[in-house]
DNA sequence: GTCTATACGCTGATAGAC
DNA sequence: GTCTATCAGCGTATAGAC
């Protein structure tokens, strides 16, 4: 008589090794464009082995979702209330952009979603996201009803500090054709750094 | 014996007719994820029909490309060197704000592109925008060699007006979520002024 | 657990009647 | 020029042997 058991340490191994190479693919080809076999190459595995493991296409995507989010809004996340606004935000921007550096294929993976209407995380973001953001908004206001920053729109203060650091992981293929090669992130922390200073000073 | 004509007004409409489809479907869903029948649907005709017109998905998607590259780098191309920098720099961010919210369509279009490595573009981005996007670096470079603005990164500061101004569109899902239905364009063209009236300041 | 074989719908593209 | 019918190939997913 089978059971149901706990995965076992082989399991485990096989379904991160799954969605190591899902994102690897997704995030380059996006859902559509994306194929069973291409992430079952890249793991390593055939494809009924592969979906031995995760049901169908669909659901791989989705635990690649579900395990990446807490990674993907811990920047956010990790703003301070409490701390001095300047640096708190600045250092957020500063987190954000690393991620664009160490995560590239995470944040082209959210990139494909929404550029295409994000037909299949618009719940994750019309909730999760979107309690946090409304958080971290009234945040925002107060440090700008105390004056501590300059007075703006906080939404579009947030959009401005996801696109200007997502766009060097978003955009990279343009970027590297652009800068002949040069390293991007060795000037934006500084571009960046000194954009904001400016922008949210008094 | 039939030989190659100058289209007929019928072909034109009907290719003219074909390209909107075209634009409307692979910008919402990328080239790999758009269909030949949704582009037929969306322009009235059948499947064999559009093919036609033109002879592959391929080689509808080249002809939209070309024909709006022109369109595309238009904003740039004005940007003039005699004359004011910062006003010249701030027109210039505006005129792709107004991109962003009349033709998003054209936007997604190429964010889907160089989301996913650009395949079918990059010839493109490597000679026409290489070559204007070094022409007005060396603009911005003299202006801030004159003092007229603020010394930074070329190359960056261009990447901050293309990403700051396009994530309106190329991100609406997420921006409308975020924004309760609010208009983004209500706010970002003062804000982005601001901005970078702040960023440019010598 | 992993494989081979295969079912089956969808997609790009063509043939040929009208 | 436009249609119906159709094909070959790919892609997801399943069956069943081992």
């Amino acid at each position: 008589m089978t059971e149901k058991r706990a995965p076992t340490r082989i399991q485990k191994k096989n379904r991160a090794t799954i969605l190591e190479a899902a994102l690897e693919v997704f995030s380059q080809h996006g859902f559509r464009g994306a194929t069973v076999d291409q992430i079952a190459n890249a793991a390593g595995l055939s494809k009924p082995n592969l979906l031995y493991y995760f049901p169908s296409k669909d659901a791989i995507f989705t635990a690649l979702l579900s395990g990446l989010l807490d990674t993907w809004l811990a920047p956010l996340q990790a703003m301070d209330p409490n701390g001095d606004p300047m640096e708190e935000i600045l250092s957020y921007m500063q987190r954000k952009l690393q991620m664009s550096r160490d995560f590239p294929r995470e944040s082209r993976l959210f990139a494909n979603e929404i550029v295409q209407g994000a037909p299949r995380i618009l719940d994750i973001l019309s909730t999760d996201l979107k309690d946090l953001v409304d958080e971290k908004a009234r945040v925002l206001r107060q440090w700008m009803d105390q004056g501590k920053i300059a007075p703006m729109h906080p939404h579009h203060l947030l959009f401005s500090i996801w696109s200007l650091t997502q766009h060097y992981a978003d955009f990279d293929a343009q970027v590297q054709v652009l800068m002949d090669g040069e390293d991007p992130y060795e000037a934006a922390p500084e571009f960046l750094e000194t954009l904001f200073r400016r922008m949210l000073t008094p």
